[in-house]
DNA sequence: AAGATACTTAGCTGTTGAGCTAAGCGTTTC
DNA sequence: GAAACGCTTAGCTCAACAGCTAAGTATCTT
């Protein structure tokens, strides 16, 4: 039962790698058996098998095996948690941003309210 | 010398920590001192310092220190890392379907020229 | 039925990550 | 100048990660 915040690190956590982020690229291209993914890699399979389950937990891609053959494929779905992500941060920098703003804009009316009291108008 | 992949390596490993993301949330408030950042925390302060060190060095935050205190600056440029390494992959989706497209075109214009071919027009 | 193929499991090694405590150092504050 | 403050360093533990080899299983192919 995985939280919003344990599902970012399995996802962050799965990115932060370069071998997986190549596999991620070469499903972009389209579903692909394990060992045509492994293909370019100079690595063991076993090896080269932890990426793809690690991929596979933590959502980004889907396996099913058919026979003898593991096909791979993307699940692009997913990817919309990161944008997810960077949105939430934005609107923390806007919400700043707007306090900001307030802030500037309450002095501003403080400064002709006080003007007004100097001027007696 | 890091390259842009193992900027990335660093990049998604700083993001895959709740602690760490927790923290570039506080610090999209504005920047905050160590200890002010350290406070909602049930953590020994070493084993923070080590959180907030990863994400300078992931490139994620700025610090500098005057006098005793070290005040911690969100660095949002970082953060366009992010989104172009997700445009890349979206890209990489898009070509696909070019292809995809493409073969369909080449089909129809084949099974239009067999259909010329067959008809004598 | 034998052999090749495509994973899969088990188990080992070395490195990195996340936490801790204890103690140190430079800067305020009193 | 002593004490308090705000980090900082050093060094330890435990778990997770990235890689390996050796051997096993299930599915084609011949």
């Amino acid at each position: 039962m995985e939280n919003y915040s344990s599902e970012l690190d399995g996802l962050f956590q799965a990115l932060a790698d370069p071998t997986r982020r190549a596999v991620l690229g070469r499903l972009g291209q389209g579903s692909a058996s394990i060992s045509d993914l492994a293909e370019p890699f100079d690595m063991a399979l076993p090896s080269f098998m932890k990426h793809v389950r690690l991929l596979e937990e933590s959502g980004l891609i889907r396996t099913q095996k058919q026979g003898r053959v593991r096909t791979c494929t993307l699940e692009k779905a997913r990817f919309a948690m990161l944008e997810n992500w960077l949105s939430e941060q934005r609107a923390i920098w806007e919400a700043r941003t707007d306090r900001l703003e307030q802030l500037v804009l309450a002095k501003q009316e403080f400064l002709r309210d006080q003007q007004k009291r100097e001027t007696g108008r």
